[in-house]
RNA sequence: GGCCCCGUAGCUCAGGGGAUAGAGCGGCCGCCUCCUAAGCGGCAGGUCGCAGGUUCGAAUCCUGCCGGGGUCGCCA
């Protein structure tokens, strides 16, 4: 129930009624007119642009067009007064029994609440994290794999089929480097000194693996050439860090449904496969580029290379698929992947990656419009960096020093919803300060811990009143005589719940899981001071003498605390059943 | 130098065509014999980086500039 889109709909009935009456124009394009809440309260409970959309391709005036919708809506649904204000807005208020209406819904519905057909089942692909299996995942990693995640949770929820995929960089020069650092870790198992070179992975996390490659091979590598181990170490380690990589994400509670390989993409001809499909299209060709402007690199010379022709969508040059040496750039298998994901069907891609990428976007989305001969839409969603503090002072990394934050440490110190609900309470493409202090800080200082807390306060009315005795399932609360919930400050509060659907929808179309987040905060606020005023006022308290009075009071603050906990779960995040 | 992101209250940030631009922190003043005061209310605080443009209307869209960050063929 979105009492926002049912008002809205009102909106539109009564507009077709003044064309059909001769009050407006036929023809006129409806789709701009919207209904939110008003920026200020005191306006009313919704306001409506129509008259200021309309007056123009209606030619009248805006006022005009106000005055007479408002006589036609006064009325309807509950609306119970129009009036207008201001440049033409249509303020509308409704009366109480639309916001119990609400409260009653959500009771009804539980958890689906807010659920939207928004999406009417558009297949999406979701690819996020995809880190190189060459190590554990760091602090920039979980920012990414929260976002996306809760990103995949809101598109669900929105009615969207989503997909969960992970792309493993198992095909390049990097995971041969880990066989050679992994290498050096199986000799040190077999008790000769590791000789850790520049631009070797230096990190303790080999040791287990070095160790583990010695229980399989013994001492049989020790003297053979690297042409003889290479592959097998290889499998084994990027296997190896694969496994790490998933369990790092279980501890997120983040979970795939799809590992894709880069590998898979190699020696199988669909590397191949996909660039002739863009030769065909006449998009790759041999060419020379031109050199960059600016200062050059030291080593610039020109060559004759095999290129894509993204320029044709918007990029600044055309982009190598061939390295010198003859090998495939990443760009090519990324070329492929991204061709497999479109033949598999999805409506829409969505890739999650670290702003460091940014330069990649518009040949990434050049290649998935020419393979897709514009179907498929690629959005890039960038994350911004994370920067870490403790005790307020700035947390320095260097990967050489391996002092490097992983994934694994900041969830151990700071839990998994902790962690979770921190990185989306920012827009993904605005950098994150992550204080481990301040993130476990139990005040209200605290977002996460404050919205925990508002759950948690109903949580514990919901225990009180059934040692008082008083029956409040979900069934009970909703048959409730809502009609006793009619004081302004608890329709104030039912009206923020009545925004949850509409704001789940708002997120999806943006694509931002951080306004789930602030929503929630805002929610919070409103149930923390809807609380309060209980202090002042006793029959402001959820909990009454009389029964009947009690189950509709708590029906609300249930109400707030079944979105409350849909939210979080968007967000992945545990809703609190109390502080202690 | 090209491209991308950012610039909103002292600080950290929401808002991304509509009404007098919001929240938290910090500052000041209040509220517990009462479901968790780990909370709530109020006051003070702004040329929305600058300059043009589009529009009935711009913090929001366009152009240019300034400032900060990222990135720039054979690393992914």
């Amino acid at each position: 129930m979105n009492l926002f889109a049912e008002t809205r709909a009102l909106v539109i009935g009564a507009l077709n009624d003044m064309v059909a009456a001769g009050e407006l124009p036929a023809g006129l394009d409806f789709a701009a007119v919207a209904v939110e809440p008003p920026r200020d309260a005191a306006h009313g409970d919704m306001a409506t642009n129509a008259a200021m959309v309309l007056a123009k391709p209606a030619a009248m005036q805006p006022r005009a067009i106000a005055e007479t919708l408002a006589a036609r809506l006064k009325g309807r649904g509950g609306i119970t007064s129009a009036e207008v204000a201001g440049p033409g807005f249509l303020n509308l208020r409704l009366a109480p029994a639309s916001w119990q209406a609400v409260v009653r819904a959500v009771l009804g519905d539980g958890g689906k609440f807010g659920r939207s057909d928004l999406g009417r089942g558009t297949k999406v692909n979701v690819e996020f994290v995809s880190a190189n299996p060459t190590g554990p995942m760091h602090v920039g990693h979980t920012r990414g794999a929260v976002f996306g995640d809760a990103l995949a949770s809101l598109l669900d929820f929105a009615g969207y089929g989503v997909t969960r995929e992970y792309y493993i960089n198992d095909g390049g020069a990097q995971v041969d480097v880990l066989a050679r650092s992994a290498f050096e870790r199986y000799r040190e198992a077999n008790g000769l000194s590791p000789e850790i070179a520049e631009g070797l992975y230096p990190g303790d996390y080999l040791i287990p693996v070095g160790e583990a490659l010695k229980e399989k091979y013994g001492a049989s590598l020790l003297d053979q050439p690297e042409s003889v181990w290479l592959v097998d170490v290889r499998e084994y380690a990027t296997a190896a860090m694969m496994q790490m990589i998933r369990e790092d994400l279980a501890l997120l509670g983040v979970e795939m449904d799809i590992y894709s390989s880069e590998k898979s993409f190699y020696g199988t001809g669909r590397i191949e496969a996909a660039l002739e499909r863009l030769r065909g299209l006449g998009l790759v060709y041999q060419g020379k580029l031109e050199p960059p402007k600016g200062k050059l690199p030291d080593d610039w010379e020109e060559r004759e290379q095999t290129l894509f022709r993204s320029t044709e969508f918007g990029d600044d040059q055309d982009r190598p698929v061939q390295k010198s040496d003859g090998g495939w750039t990443y760009f090519a298998p990324d070329i492929a992947y991204h061709y497999d994901k479109v033949e598999r069907g999805f409506d829409v891609l969505i890739d999650v990656w670290g702003a460091d990428h940014g330069g990649y976007v518009k040949r990434m989305k050049a290649a998935v419009s020419a393979l897709s001969e514009g179907r498929v839409p690629l959005e890039i969603k960038l994350i911004q960096l994370v920067k870490l503090f403790k005790n307020g002072e700035p947390f320095k990394m260097s990967k050489r020093a391996g002092t490097f934050v992983t994934l694994r440490d900041v969830v151990e110190q700071a839990g998994a919803d902790v962690t979770r609900f921190v990185m989306l309470t920012r827009k993904n493409d605005a950098p994150l300060d992550f204080d481990f202090d301040k993130v476990l800080e139990q005040s209200k200082d605290n977002p996460v811990w404050y919205v925990q807390y508002a759950h948690a306060r109903v949580r514990s009315v919901l225990r009180k009143a059934a040692e008082a005795g008083i029956a409040v399932d979900d069934a009970t609360l909703a048959g409730a005589d809502l009609g006793k919930l009619g004081h302004e400050a608890e329709l104030a509060l039912a009206r923020k719940i009545a925004e949850w659907p509409r704001l789940v929808e708002i997120a999806a179309k943006g694509q931002e899981p951080h306004r789930i987040a602030f929503y929630l905060y805002e929610l919070a606020s409103d149930l923390h001071a809807h609380w309060n005023r209980g202090n002042e006022d006793i029959t402001l308290r959820f909990i009454q003498e009389d029964t009947a009075t009690s189950q509709a009071k708590i029906a609300l603050a249930r109400a707030a605390g079944v979105v409350i906990s849909a939210g979080l779960g968007i967000l992945g995040v545990t809703p609190a059943e109390e502080m202690r």
